[in-house]
DNA sequence: TTCAATAGTCCAGTAGACGAACTAATTGCC
DNA sequence: GGCAATTAGTTCGTCTACTGGACTATTGAA
């Protein structure tokens, strides 16, 4: 409910509605009168409610069914996993990801576009989206659902639907949904909006809500190429003033001198990241041919006792545990997440991030752990964007 | 309004009642047509709500104000500053500052009470504040306000109106708004609702408030002994899953190593505390005279180019501003302010802060400042912690 | 078969915002 | 002075959407 905007009988609707349609999401198949007695609402409002919800094509009625006692059986509703759905996007310097999300969470289709090289002109990332998009919006179509949303998650700084600034694509005031959205209006999916958000706040939202920490405030730290936080505090992203909250690459480590993209030396990057580590570790031909999978060859390096391997790891966790270190004090976070190509470093490598982060601050009662989620998170999270921002504002949906 | 509670008409009424007393509150003297305007209700509605605000005692009414041109002139509104009113305390090791704030925001008294040492007994602390509480207590009933809470501001970890822990006190789990209250009651003042918040966040809070920075995410750091941080994000104090957030002051700092109360060595407190401070700056007898005023010392001493205090004041600079340097790019803040005990240490204190901050994290768009503020901000803080939950949730008032 | 229990719908009642019509008070023009 | 224009504020009937109790529906158990 806006705070500054008068409340009439149209607003409460709204409220009440998005607060069923939660509680139908957060409860799965669920009675009308269990939605009734967890809402508080009387059974009358959450029948002409629940209606609503159900001509909307955001809820379906499965069968009666359990029959645990006397008692009329009850209409089970569940989200709909037929109607309403959205695409998310994740793109990469060297990839574009996607994925189908119906309103249930389930995701119905993925896609992976694998691409030399993406920086520079925006419209090679449009490029490389297009086949994504158009095998994303064939499965729609034949699951009978409805992309109501596409929104795209980038390592970028976002302001206004805008992508200010993006270190690793080489974009700047790049008005990128309206680049995306004539695509698809050449995909015969015209008017379907399309957002953009960093991709370490959507990573972040993915741990949040697909972690199982329950956390109040957690911090996810990651990435593909450069290092950066997301920061969610009561279920919402932290973005900062400018949107560049989390912006942690660039953070100059005391010792390091090694020349960053950034114009600047010593940045957090160019010890922790994942190219400088693959060279450091000697492993540059990994780097050169721009193998994801090349990945595995450090932490079987560092398994192996290798000492280069074994140095340019440990430098990495101290300098890492150092600025995480700061961090922690200042936002009292329930969890650190561990995320991007970090877990694949090893448990070494998160223990030594533990140890320098806890020398930092003594007494920090962070939890620390390493990510559990897939490589394409940030799609998928992008994606529940849009299908949690239906279920959020059911209203919005309803009254087209 | 509560995300998960069913919005009735009463709550509909609670949520415009707010919106009208607030914009009341932020456009001083206003008439119910310009109210209707700005919140976006209709004037009968406002008639209606300003009845209530009147009724209640929030709102009175001036006579007809400006004639600027042809019209029947406004029967102007303004909060009244005869009703309701709040106390604000700030306890500190070695002092008790209170102040009685009325509706309008206006400090109708102040008293202070300094002590020799207020750590060990919390029961200290409540005699120390019984003669500012009596003096404050007598003054609103000469001036014909009513008491409707007591707000107090503490270097200490607060948790669900508990105590968690107080460093500087050497507090651990106390009700203090129960040993308070009783208090209260010896007073003659028994049932006025005491709460409890730390000293660093109403800080922040007084800095976005009365600061002038209009800023959408502001970091204060400062203290009277311990360093600490508050942040504020859109309005709301981030206090952090334990309600730790902001204690940078057992951060480790890389060189130092003289021992800390908390029983490491090496923590920001010990090279840029006030005691710490003066300490290093040759100015032990200040620090065992407890006098507040010594701290005026120091700035003489680094003015006159005293290597000694040049030196620990150019290490704390050092200090602090790599700390906080690790902060900014996590929170992309708009501002940093610098309060307690910091600005007293000049302007080369502050710069030196800024260059270090800068030269760890370069491309930093905060702006960094002194505080303006006056040294009982706390306290007012406090207190307008009172006036403004009556403000925000006028109906509760309402109600009794 | 009947009763208890639970699910869900129907409908009159009610709180509170809206809007049009009204009264009130002032300026400015004749 | 009188009257139109203009803005402030109130009154009252209307409308929306939630409530609460009466009602129907469907099951298990006695």
């Amino acid at each position: 409910m806006e705070r500054d905007a008068p409340v009439r009988p149209v607003q409460q609707h709204r409220h009440n509605l998005a607060l069923v349609a939660r509680l139908a999401a957060r409860l799965g198949p669920v009675s009308r009168a269990r939605l009734a007695h967890e809402s508080g609402l009387t059974k009358s409002t959450v029948t002409q409610l629940t209606g609503e919800l159900l001509d909307g094509g955001l809820l379906r009625e499965i069968g009666t069914g359990r029959s645990g006692g006397p008692g009329r059986p009850a209409n089970q509703l569940v989200l709909n996993s037929l109607g309403p759905a959205g695409i998310g996007l994740q793109i990469e310097a060297d990839h574009v990801a996607g994925c189908l999300l119906d309103l249930t969470g389930r995701v119905r289709d993925r896609a992976l576009r694998k691409a030399d090289d993406l920086t520079g002109d925006p419209q090679r990332a449009v490029k490389a989206a297009e086949p994504v998009l158009r095998r994303l919006l064939n499965t729609a179509n034949s699951t009978d659902n409805v992309v109501v949303g596409v929104a795209v998650g980038l390592p970028a700084r976002v302001r206004d639907a805008t992508v200010v600034h993006a270190d690793g694509l080489g974009w700047a005031d790049t008005n990128f949904p309206w680049l995306l959205g004539d695509r698809l209006s050449a995909l015969g999916a015209g008017g379907i909006p399309v957002t953009v958000a960093n991709s370490h706040q959507l990573a972040a939202r993915a741990e949040h809500w697909f972690g199982g920490d329950e956390a109040e405030v957690l911090v996810h730290v990651g990435g593909e190429d450069g290092l950066g936080a997301g920061i969610v505090i009561a279920g919402e992203v932290h973005a900062g003033a400018r949107g560049a909250a989390g912006e942690l690459g660039h953070v100059r480590i005391p010792g390091a001198d090694d020349p960053c993209t950034c114009g600047q030396r010593g940045c957090l990057d160019t010890v922790a990241g994942r190219r400088a580590l693959l060279r450091a570790a000697g492993l540059d031909e990994v780097v050169r041919s721009r193998l994801t999978g090349g990945d595995g060859e450090l932490p079987a390096l560092v398994g192996s006792g290798e000492a280069v391997a074994v140095a340019a790891v440990r430098r990495a966790a101290t300098a890492l545990g150092t600025v995480l270190g700061g961090l922690v004090p200042a936002l009292d976070p329930d969890v650190l997440v561990l995320g991007g190509h970090l877990p694949a470093l090893g448990s070494d490598f998160l223990d030594a991030v533990d140890l320098s982060l806890r020398q930092r601050c003594p007494g920090a009662a962070v939890r620390v752990r390493a990510s559990r989620l897939p490589a394409d998170v940030v799609a998928r999270a992008a994606a529940t964007t849009v299908t949690s921002a239906l279920i959020e504002a059911p209203a919005d949906w309803l009254a087209e």
